[in-house]
DNA sequence: GATCATACTTAGAAGATCGACC
DNA sequence: GGTCGATCTTCTAAGTATGATC
């Protein structure tokens, strides 16, 4: 669409769709008339922005900022300079001088007073210990916040891990092409490699992925030379992976053959090695680096229809790097034989290193882990921030609510793009470029990604970030309703914006005028973790920790459901689901069997506690035939899998291989129990196992099968409900964990129940700082 | 105001490890 | 003790956001 056209159906868009089309467009003429005599669109426009900016002069806000709304700090405080910053790192030495000196004072004072004073030595020693704990932990959370425009005053540390070069291929295992094997130079061979590798995987099966790397494969290819032995390699097709493919194969299998000693030795080993690279030094204290490896070249895989997907994504080089670091830092030395790109004293930003990378001309960074300082109070600061915006959300939403009617187009689409923001938790949706997927969010929106169906019905339908599907069909109030049927009034047509007055960076400034620092995104935070406090506010307080635990993971699910958290359901989803639960009616068939044992003891039982065996006829003949089946065609695959391996193992051992007779035999076994079953239907009557000896042994039975078929059937619940659903995101992102500490705290659920030990380190700053009545 | 550069968070996939079960 | 699925961690792609520059 062009901007002539763009500004006409503006023009047309800009109407109060309440009116009929005769009377809007004279009504809109005499506006348009009363404001510009020349060129109504413009007029409208022109309209529009003197409102907006008429009513922003007046008092400088926003109209619902000049309703009374609390104060925030941050626009009150202004930004310390970074000169003070530096004086805070010289107040930290000072005070840790002072600490010390107080320290020793201390000391020499309790000599002093040791006779006359044994308690208040205790006391002293205590408050020293507790002194020197703080002194190994920073605890930033309980300090008065600083400023976050310098991120550091000291950074010490020693640089990043490089990938081991490439190891050459045996020399028989070769690419073959028209079924000829090739000589390739090592830098094709490497890859051709990084394909081979993924040979089995969708990324091969897919003609762009193909199409990219054999390309740049090509390139490589007559950049050093061509194949070694005059062979031209031109097609894709006519490539032949697999003996690679085979060979990375068996050295996967020889790593997982190796003994548990041995993984344990490389591992140890390989911690060491990375010890120096894994922790820095900020502020004088020791944090941990959180990719401190450099990406190792690879093909690069892009998610969905990617246009990039299958390039070579190069070696990166000690030349391409540039290392952040304090001027008084030692800087770590190069790799033998290579320097450093460049060497910056940057204390406005969080990353150690950087390089740019070849597939989008972009950057990556080596950061601070997750449980570093840094990115702790990044993590706070959003879910204060998100907090914030419950001062605000009532005004944005009556504001937005209201301008649905707005006349200025502007206003309607930004109107429209908050609430679908706010309600339903959609991204910004930045502009993207040719050579990405073609994905979207709020924003970026086009007419073929929303469907409505009269009278409020929107079905939305589109690809948005990593690709991932995002369908809903849902009711929406009827102004948004009566708005984005005009967005896709004519001239717009597939392929247009939705949105076209509108981006992220237009929509996210006028949110400031709202609350400093809100943006699209913090809407996210904020609706996430008001719906999991929602959420958690509706469980009971009673019940075993497990189902505590079920009822916080659909409250998670909730949230993640909101955000569109998703994960691919596993290729043996089904199979796993219709095997748990054989699983769990073959547990059933144990109790009911080990009642019938009971009975078989004291048949006067039944009378007695009818209830306890009013499930023993539960199951059908058929049934338990069925049940049969199942138990022994296992066993019997069991059987020949055992002999399988044992004989595989005792041929790469080169011992003596089992005789089928040993198969035979444990198959004889199986067919002994068979024949027990069948016996069992006919008659009605259990053998008795030894273990079986009284009522009351059976009986402990039962009980451990009850508990074990609650357990799986919960399990089997939970699994179902979060096959498609990723609850990670969102516990990572989203939910404030104070939320959950609180929960545990209140619930007595330990916290390693909902915190893994990765995140209860990234969290530590919650779990420390929230009590019992905290709240979002 | 459009575009680019930069820097940060958020995201699912893949790989590694754990632990329940037999 | 071995197997296998579940869970956790690592990896790096893919977003958002902002400030500089023209």
């Amino acid at each position: 669409m062009t901007i002539a056209d763009a500004s006409k159906a503006d023009r047309e868009l800009s109407s109060d769709d309440d009116v009929p089309l005769s009377q809007s467009l004279r009504k809109r003429k005499i506006e348009a008339t009363n404001s510009d005599p020349y060129d109504s669109d413009e007029a409208i426009s022109k309209i529009s922005k003197k409102k907006t900016r008429k009513i922003k002069t007046e008092d400088g806000l926003s109209p619902s900022q000049s309703s009374p709304l609390p104060p925030t700090k941050e626009t009150t405080t202004p930004k310390p300079k970074k000169i003070k910053k530096e004086d805070g790192d010289a107040k930290i030495k000072r005070t840790k001088k002072e600490r010390d000196e107080k320290k020793k004072k201390k000391s020499k004072d309790k000599k002093k007073q040791e006779e006359e004073e044994e308690e208040e030595k205790d006391q002293k020693a205590k408050e020293e210990e507790e002194e020197e704990e703080e002194e190994e932990e920073y605890k930033w959370w309980e300090k008065e916040n600083e400023d976050d425009t310098i991120k550091w005053a000291s950074l010490k540390h020693n640089g990043v891990i490089f990938p081991p070069p490439y190891q050459p291929l045996p020399s028989h295992i070769k690419l073959y092409y028209d079924g000829k094997p090739i000589d390739l130079p090592l830098q094709a061979e490497e890859v051709a490699g990084f394909f081979a590798a993924l040979l089995e995987s969708d990324h091969a099966k897919n003609p762009v992925f193909q199409k990219n790397f054999f390309n740049d494969f090509l390139q490589v290819l007559k950049e050093s030379g061509g194949p070694l032995n005059d062979i031209e390699i031109k097609e894709f097709s006519r490539c032949d992976f697999t003996k690679m493919f085979d060979y990375f194969q068996l050295q996967k299998e020889q790593k997982k053959q190796l003994t548990s000693q041995e993984k344990k030795q490389i591992r140890l080993e390989r911690e060491k090695f990375e010890e120096d690279y894994k922790f820095c030094e900020l502020d004088g204290r020791k944090e941990q680096v959180g990719n401190f490896k450099v990406e190792p070249p690879d093909l690069f895989r892009g998610r969905g229809a990617h246009p990039k997907t299958g390039k070579l994504k190069r070696r990166v080089n000690p030349e391409d790097i540039v290392l952040n670091l304090s001027k008084d830092a030692p800087i770590p030395p190069a790799p033998e034989g290579h320097k450093w790109g460049e060497i910056r004293h940057d204390n406005t930003v969080q990353w150690l290193a950087m390089w740019r990378e070849n597939i989008f001309n972009s950057f990556k960074y080596v950061r601070l882990a997750a449980n570093s300082s840094l990115k702790g109070q990044s993590d706070y600061k959003k879910f204060e921030k998100a907090r914030q915006l419950k001062s605000y959300i009532d005004a944005i939403r009556r504001d937005y609510t209201r301008n649905l009617k707005s006349k200025v187009m502007l206003e309607r689409q930004k109107a429209v793009a908050i609430y679908l923001i706010d309600v339903f938790a959609l991204r910004a949706g930045g502009e993207k470029s040719e050579d990405e997927a073609d994905t979207v969010g709020c924003c970026s929106l086009r007419y073929e990604h929303v469907t409505l169906k009269p009278p409020n019905t929107v079905i939305f339908d589109f690809l948005g970030k990593d690709s991932i599907r995002f369908y809903q069909e849902v009711e929406v109030d009827k102004q948004v309703f009566k708005n984005l049927t005009i967005f896709k009034r004519p001239p717009k047509q597939p392929g247009h914006q939705l949105f076209d007055r509108l981006d992220p960076s237009i929509l996210n400034k006028y949110l400031q005028n709202y609350m400093p620092g809100l943006t699209a995104k913090v809407f996210r935070t904020y609706n996430a973790s008001k719906t999991m406090q929602d959420q958690l506010d509706l469980i009971p307080n009673k019940g075993s920790v497990a189902e505590k635990l079920l009822k916080y993971n659909a409250a998670n699910r909730t949230v993640a459901i909101l955000c569109n958290h998703q994960r691919t359901v596993t290729k043996g989803h089904a199979q796993t689901v219709e095997k748990a639960n054989n699983r769990i009616q073959e547990l059933e068939w144990q109790k009911i069997r080990c009642k019938r044992a009971i009975l078989q003891l004291d048949k006067d039982l039944l009378k007695k506690e009818p209830k306890y065996f009013e499930e023993i006829g539960d199951l059908t003949k058929e049934d338990e035939a069925t049940i049969h089946k199942r138990i022994i065609d296992r066993e019997i695959e069991k059987c020949q899998r055992k002999f399988v391996r044992e004989n595989d193992k005792r041929k790469f051992e080169k011992e003596e291989l089992l005789p089928e007779t040993q198969l035979k035999e444990w198959l004889e076994k199986v067919d002994e129990k068979k024949l027990e079953f069948e016996n069992e239907l006919k008659t009605g009557e259990i053998e008795l196992k030894s273990t079986w000896s009284s009522v009351e042994k059976i009986k402990a039975q039962v009980e451990k099968l009850e508990q074990r078929i609650q357990t799986s059937s919960i399990q089997l619940k939970d699994k179902e409900e979060n096959s498609q659903v990723s609850l990670g995101t969102s516990k990572i992102n989203y939910i404030d964990p104070r939320l959950s500490v609180v929960f545990c705290k209140k619930f007595d659920v330990p916290i390693e129940k909902i915190f893994t030990k990765t995140l209860r380190e990234k969290f530590k700053w919650a779990i420390e700082s929230a009590d019992e009545n905290w709240r979002f």
